[in-house]
DNA sequence: GGCAATCCTCAAATCGGTTTAAAATCCGAG
DNA sequence: CTCGGATTTTAAACCGATTTGAGGATTGCC
């Protein structure tokens, strides 16, 4: 059914009945509320895609994550992430559009979107250093808003990020105050900008305490389950091997507690185990008692303040730039305790 | 640039222009060469919304996720079944549209996706018991998959789905081998299909060996890690506690792996630990020797093949219906192992 | 009752493509 | 040189909404 024939249907005007619907005060109450019962009743609803053409607005927000063609994976943290903005699109009456591209095309991704006009808006994903998107993007002149960073304070455009290189900071110092000197650090790809902002954290904390950061210790490599077993093995077959692992994320820290139960070790006895978590839904960290010590910082909550900047600039393309670094709260737990000498 | 500028500035009419971009052989090769690379130099690609209008297809496949209210949590799998079905829209020009709605409002998110027209086809997530959604797609006539299937064998859809009871006929038939007789089951929650699938599996392999299932181990949350661990310490709470656990997903099964080292026991040991893995991406079981025993089936293949359908079906709506059953893989562990009587 | 001021409704233009039906061009044959 | 048929190109209608500017109906006031 379309309006012209639903308005017939009513003995109205097209025109009244989209402002009937769209809410507009040039309609009498009670023909609005006779035209909104008329339209739950027959199912009529603006088609979509007339709308979206006629009003130049699409509706949509737009996401472009990353498959990575070698491990034929998507990283766990979207799934909280979109949980999140979703809501918000949801609650504004804007769709989702989601493109997954295999590592490397997203720029491609982001292109088409902007050109075709499918979306109004769009979130960065994973920023990269030197990320090409974001120069894209800004060219294209479509809002977006970035989950992370790239590049040093310099940025003009919105974002939202946890504070990272601190969270790292606190986390090897915590080992630190415990007696641990070798400190090892299961990071995920250094391309990644938050990668590497956590590399330096950790750098740094050692450097202040006049330790130099063992390269050996600071493996990289995909943010999964096994990744952070083989670190931890790796780690532990060293001549002279770590008392402390960091991990990047709850799901790589138990990798690393596997490899230390495989080997006969208890987290927070021989080796300390600490990380970074997400907060993913179905992950929590112990509900009373957290599992691991680590810094924490939801990305759930992430995904809908990033929602609502974006959809906040979208409706004020003239709005200021909102960048937000957010403080992950750390929290203690049994897996990280004082250094203990092996034989 | 739309379609007429860019006409202009090739000296044709909007007609060739939009006949050589679509590939139609009326237009010679010369001149679609020639348009073809003007399109990529000036960056010109039709508009999307415009497009659909005209042609009547959206171009977009619709995925509605439920999040739990409670719980704030979308179901892990997703991200990878998303990720699976997506590779294949995207290599046939589709996009994805994503509804984030709190349990329960899904019905509505499909209906207002098949009345505005924005979507030509959609996936069905977690079908329950007599679930309303697929009455309601299969009257607005917009092709649909499910993942999962609800019912018994009458069902004249199309659907992709685990053979969920065997699955876990097979586990329990492999702890009932190794001597358990009391063997408890970490469920989801029962109003899911899946879920009462499973449950069915688990008592008949029971009621087979002449064991009558005991309800009080059989537990039913959400699939979270805290769901997990608390069947397990419920059950080790029980005046006779099981000497086997089944947990419904690689994520519960951690949280039963934790309540089992909180009370100094070990997997495969005092007692016996099995799952049903859905193969994330992110949590491999174990890449050389699986960390569980456990049924295991890729939801990213199920995520594939189900778009593989849906697709076939949106291009030939006349086409047959497809049912596939898979059959999982029985993967043994440490985990698993010869009943042991505690003092 | 007449007139102005509101309030509501309508016809028509518009968004940017696709596609049908008609016109223009090209080619070789007669 | 002309004609017929094949090949390209074009003009115009259409998809289904929104929205402008104009006209029609109501109401209030004198």
């Amino acid at each position: 059914m379309n309006l012209r024939e639903f308005s017939e249907l009513l003995g109205l005007s097209p025109t009244t009945v989209s402002r009937a619907l769209g809410g507009y005060p040039e309609v009498r109450e009670e023909t609005r509320k006779r035209v909104r019962e008329a339209a739950a009743l027959h199912g009529y609803r603006p088609n979509r895609r007339a709308a979206a053409l006629a009003t130049g607005r699409a509706m949509a927000i737009g996401h472009v994550i990353p498959s990575s063609l070698n491990h034929e994976m998507v990283n766990p943290v979207f799934a909280d992430f979109i949980a999140g903005a979703g809501e918000i699109y949801a609650r504004a009456g804007y769709d989702m559009l989601i493109s997954v591209v295999s590592d490397g095309d997203e720029e491609g991704a982001y292109r088409k979107m902007a050109e075709a006009g499918s979306v109004d808006g769009t979130i960065v994903h994973g920023p990269r250093q030197e990320d090409k998107r974001i120069e894209l993007l800004r060219e294209t002149g479509i809002p977006f808003v970035v989950h992370g960073r790239t590049g040093e304070g310099d940025a003009e455009y919105s974002f939202v990020d946890v504070d990272n290189r601190r969270a790292f900071k606190k986390l090897t110092d915590h080992l630190l105050d415990l007696g641990h000197r070798r400190i090892a650090l299961a990071n995920g790809l250094l391309h990644l900008d938050f990668a590497r902002r956590r590399q330096e954290g950790w750098a740094e904390a050692l450097r202040k305490r006049g330790i130099d950061p063992d390269p050996a210790l600071a493996s990289s490599d995909e943010m999964t389950e096994q990744a952070g077993y083989l670190a931890m093995r790796n780690a532990l077959a060293l001549p002279n091997p770590p008392t402390a692992m960091i991990a990047c994320s709850y799901i790589m820290g138990l990798g690393v507690q596997r490899a230390l139960h495989e080997a006969g070790l208890t987290p927070g006895k021989e080796v300390s185990v600490a990380l970074h978590d997400d907060m993913l839904s179905y992950l929590s960290n112990g509900a009373t008692t957290p599992t691991f010590t680590a810094s924490r910082s939801s990305v759930r909550a992430a995904g809908i303040r990033c929602a609502e900047i974006l959809l906040q600039s979208i409706a004020n393309p003239n709005g200021p730039i909102v960048q937000e670094v957010w403080q992950s709260e750390l929290v203690l737990s049994t897996t990280t305790g004082p250094v203990v000498e092996r034989p």
